[in-house]
DNA sequence: CATGAATGAGGGTTCATTCAT
DNA sequence: GATGAATGAACCCTCATTCAT
């Protein structure tokens, strides 16, 4: 990459990162492009030079989200480990990246409705694959017994919703701390899944 | 009340639905006047007479979502029940109203952010009031050794998010009777509280 | 006239002063029919059965104040009294009469151009005839060598000009009672006309 | 100022003075943007880029206006000169800015009440200071004994509402000429302040 | 690269007026 | 006579987007 386009990259992460702060703030519709350019010492036509459009910005926070989750995600679903310590893994992943980048974030829970029906479908497949992480052992855990018999799809459900509905009330200055808060959720989580057995 | 405010009543009942429904597909910002009258065969006009302002119909949508819980679950919490059995009532309330009501309270749950100040604290209050509901069930359990010793503000927080995350799934045709699925959530949520004792 | 159309002239008088009240107050533009009908605890649709149109309301304002001054001033004309004098007359009741019906004389001279086209004409015309009033005796006391040999059109502004200007400051608990201020301008304003024949 | 600020400043301008004129003609609430922007071959919203809402723009008006006169009227204070010919130069210099800024002046006079409690109050500030120029005179003219004991505050009056009234009749076609309307202005009404000392 | 300027499209809201009951 | 209900027609204003300089 040139110093040039470095540079516009460089502009462009700036731009999407003020972006999603506001976003999250105010909402999509309530944020106008002047808001952001004010914000970045822009102005509002110069964002047009990094970004072709308002959805696009947009979809952009959102597909870095999912980049962000995905990318934390996979490695740990190749680990080598029992389905119950790897969803633990999982969840106290989710819930860090969710608070080191909760606005990013916040928009991708948020805003999605926003997207246009292309870029929605983009999200919408890269969410499914990040969902199938979750999936994928919960099945694995019924097969092997590890785990009671509940619907995989319900279970993930419960978990997500759980989770993810930490940008409602999640702030920074709170009581706990992110690994206290991961280990809380996965705890209580994984815990019904548990079967058994004595 | 005579047959004429009964109609107009009804009329103003009709415009909320149909906005509920709207907002909840299209989000409130992308939901205009004209569409919500044209669904009703009406003039964008004809509207104002029912209604004050585009953001009063959130408003009543909001409210209208929150006295329906309350309705439902302010008679349980007066119930003589065990702390697990009567948190157990509650989450199944919680889920087949909002099943029942799935535009009005995707509303409430998804367009809080665009009421106006004024409003949105009445909405907060009564919030408030129905959260307490399940915190002290919480409080209670724990104090009378029947719970864990969780945090109940945490465990508030996942048993809602994982209920409310239901809006974003949840769908008439799906294979799960909105029974099963209170029972499910009552069953994975509740269990991760008891204690343990042999 | 029947008792039926009695009753129908006297609830439109009603209406006319009222909307003569409402309009001095907020303007002809920032008045609504409902206020209008508010104030009289009638219903917006209930005007229109006396009154066909709100432009028609200020038409009959403008027409009702240009009829009063007419029935005051006219009679005076009449009498026979050296200029001067007759000056002083018309003056007092002029005042007299913009105090007396503060309300549709502000609408009168506030809101002329509010009238469509036809109605202004009419109006016009009755003012026309009023201001010759003045412009009479103006022009009996040049020629007669009573008053000086200014301009009758131009004394004629400034008379009406000082006279009108009132209702900007008129106030009923004002220091001043009616008479006084009749007396002030009449003096003030004929004074400079009297010729200095020492 | 740079060429761009001065452009703009200029714009703005034109904008203001197209606004005076159309709404003196057809008042503030029958004159629409897309009118003012029309005239000036722009787009309703372009005005918006120059100015933040019609109100606004009225306000500009009236500031306008009432700056114009005191600037005029203030440095005439200053001189030293007796009450009467003070006075004098007073009505003469009112009648020519008014007749030199015909539009703006009339919006001042006739439209003031449809601007809102904070402008209102602004105009109403800056119009005492000018209105206290005249009573300054007046109460000078009587404490030295050159005028005749009459109440300055409705001589004030007097004098304002008769040279005001220009706005109602003035035309540029007319057979007087500025200099010839305000000397005229300035004879009839400082006469009768005159005291009568043989 | 940056931006001042301009605009099309659209949305919320008001209100005089009408009309069936 | 009276009125609840409905509406057409405007109007103000916002804002994403474009483009010449």
């Amino acid at each position: 990459m040139s110093f040039r386009e470095e540079r516009a990259a460089q502009r462009r992460n700036e731009i999407l990162q003020t972006a999603a702060k506001i976003f999250r703030e105010k909402g999509y519709h309530d944020t106008s492009i002047e808001e952001i350019a004010n914000e970045l010492k822009f102005t509002k036509a110069s964002i047009y030079y990094y970004v072709p459009s308002k959805e696009n910005l947009l979809y952009e926070c959102n597909d870095m989200a999912m980049n962000l989750l995905l990318k934390k995600g996979e490695p740990i679903a190749k680990l080598d480990l029992p389905p119950d310590e790897k969803m633990r893994e999982l969840i106290k992943q989710h819930v860090e990246t969710l608070i080191d980048e909760i606005s990013l974030i916040t928009v991708l829970l948020q805003q999605e409705y926003a997207l246009n029906e292309e870029h929605r479908k983009l999200i919408i497949e890269k969410r499914d694959r990040y969902e199938k992480i979750f999936t994928d052992v919960l099945d694995e855990g019924v097969s092997t017994g590890v785990f009671e018999e509940y619907d995989p799809k319900m279970v993930k459900m419960i978990i997500f919703g759980a989770v993810n509905w930490m940008f409602h009330w999640y702030s920074k200055s709170g009581r706990l701390k992110k690994k206290e808060i991961g280990e809380f959720f996965a705890d209580y989580l994984v815990k019904p899944l548990i079967k058994n057995n004595q």
